[in-house]
DNA sequence: CTCCAAATTTTTCCAGTGGAAAGATAGGCT
DNA sequence: AGCCTATCTTTCCACTGGAAAAATTTGGAG
C-alpha cells in the first residue's frame, strides 16, 4: 500500500500537515484547500473523503492541536508556573495549532474529536488556578486570571504586536511577567525571578511607536 | 445629493457599517464583499472605488476601530486599572472592530491610517503601566503584563472559552481579575484587590456611540 | 486464486467569489 | 455652456468550495 498514483495512502496525514504549514505561511484562512491538494499531488476533491469539507478539515487541525496542548500542559507537572510557561511554549512553538484552536467559528467545537481533548486541557488550567488560593471562592478568578494573562501574551506575540518581540525569548518573557504578575500569590513566593531575567540589556524605552514590526 | 440610483453618496459609510455587523455575525472572513454591496443596493464593484480591494476594506476598519480605541483608553484617565477595564469593555462592546484590529495579517497594519491611531492606543498603554511600578526596569514588563491581562481575557471572553461568561458582565469579571492580579502593584494599594468588585462611584464615563449595529 | 465490498481517488459540473478593465452617469466648477 | 472628476455599472476572467457520479485500488472471504 505505499505508493502507485491513484491510493496515496497517506494523505490524512500529508493535508495536515499541509495545511499547518499554510496556516503558518498564511494565517488560518489565507489559503484554498484546492491549493493543499494540488501541493500532495492529488486532485482538490480527494480530501473531501477525509474531512467532509474544509471547516472538517480545520476541526481535525484543532482536535489535534488540543490534543497535543493538554499534552504539553500536563507534562508542565501541575505547578501553576510551569503550566503557563508551558501555555506559551505552545503557542509560540506550535502556532499553526494554537491560531486555530482558539477561533471556533474557524471549525466545529462540538465534534467528539474536539471537544474531549479540550476538556482535558481545561482540567489541567483549572488544577493549576487550585494551586493559586486557598481560598475557594477565589480559585475561579485566579484561574481565569493566570489564564488570561498567559493566553493574552501569546496571542499579543504571535500578532506581532509585541515591538521587541524579536530580541527576546518568548518564554524567558513569559516567565518574567508571570513572576512580576502572580509571584504574590505563589507558594512562599515573591517575585524574585524578574531580576535575574531582565536587569541587564533590557533598556526600558518606553514603545510609544505602535508597535508591530 | 439624495437622490435616485446611481450615486449612492454614502457608500464609504455604509459598506463599512454593513462590513461591521458581517463581521459580528460571521466573524472577520465569513463573508463576501459581494454580499455585502447587495446589502447595500449596489453593484459588487462599486466598493472598489473607495477601498480599493478587500484587505482596503478592513485596514478600514481597523484604522477606525484603533482610533475609537485610542479615544476609549485616553478616556480612562490615564489610571492603570481603568485603562485596564477599558480595554476589555472596547473587545466586548466593539468586538467587530476588536477581532481585525489584532489580526494584522487580514489588512495592511503600515496603512497611514492605521499606524498613527495604533501608537496613539499604545502610548496609552505605556502610560498605564508606568504608574504600575517606581523602578523603571520594570516598567516594560509591568506594561506587558497588564496588556496581557487584558488582552486575554478579552480574546477568551470573545471566543467563548469562558464557560461562565454568560453569566457575569465581563466588565466586572474584569475588575476582579486585575485587583487579583495588579492589586498589589498599585499605587498605594495594598491588596484589597477583591473586597468587592465593584464599588459605588464606578461608572466611568464612555462614549456609548453607534457602529457596530 | 478469484471476486466482491469497502475505501480511496478522479472527473465533471455548478454557483459564488475577488478583482481588472472599460464604459456610463452625475454633480460641481469655470 | 463645456469639461472634469468622483462615483458607480457592465462585462469579463481565473479561482474557489462543494456535490455527484464514475473509476481504481485494496484487503479479505470464499
Amino acid at each position: 500500500m505505499e505508493h502507485g498514483t491513484y491510493h496515496h495512502g497517506n494523505l490524512r496525514r500529508v493535508m495536515l500537515d499541509a495545511a499547518l504549514q499554510a496556516i503558518g505561511e498564511s494565517g488560518p484562512t489565507g489559503w484554498s484547500l484546492r491549493e493543499l491538494a494540488r501541493r500532495a499531488g492529488v486532485s482538490h476533491t480527494a480530501p473531501a473523503h477525509h474531512f467532509g469539507d474544509k471547516t472538517g478539515l480545520l476541526t481535525a487541525v484543532a482536535a489535534e492541536g488540543f490534543d497535543l496542548f493538554a499534552t504539553a500542559l500536563e507534562a508542565a507537572g501541575g505547578d501553576f508556573f510551569e503550566v503557563g510557561v508551558a501555555y506559551v511554549r505552545f503557542a509560540v512553538r506550535h502556532r499553526s495549532y494554537f491560531q486555530v484552536m482558539f477561533r471556533p467559528e474557524l471549525y466545529r467545537p462540538a465534534d467528539p474529536a474536539v471537544a474531549p481533548a479540550r476538556a482535558r486541557a481545561g482540567a489541567v488550567l483549572a488544577g493549576g488556578g487550585r494551586t493559586l488560593s486557598p481560598d475557594p471562592a477565589r480559585d475561579r478568578v485566579a484561574t481565569v486570571a493566570a489564564w488570561s494573562t498567559a493566553h493574552g501574551f501569546a496571542e499579543l506575540w504571535l500578532s506581532g504586536a509585541l515591538a521587541d518581540a524579536a530580541e527576546t525569548d518568548p518564554e524567558t518573557y513569559a516567565r518574567d511577567i508571570l513572576a512580576l504578575t502572580f509571584g504574590h500569590l505563589r507558594r512562599g513566593g515573591g517575585s524574585e525571578s524578574l531580576d535575574r531575567s531582565v536587569g541587564v540589556g533590557d533598556t526600558p524605552e518606553h514603545f510609544d511607536d505602535g508597535n508591530i514590526p
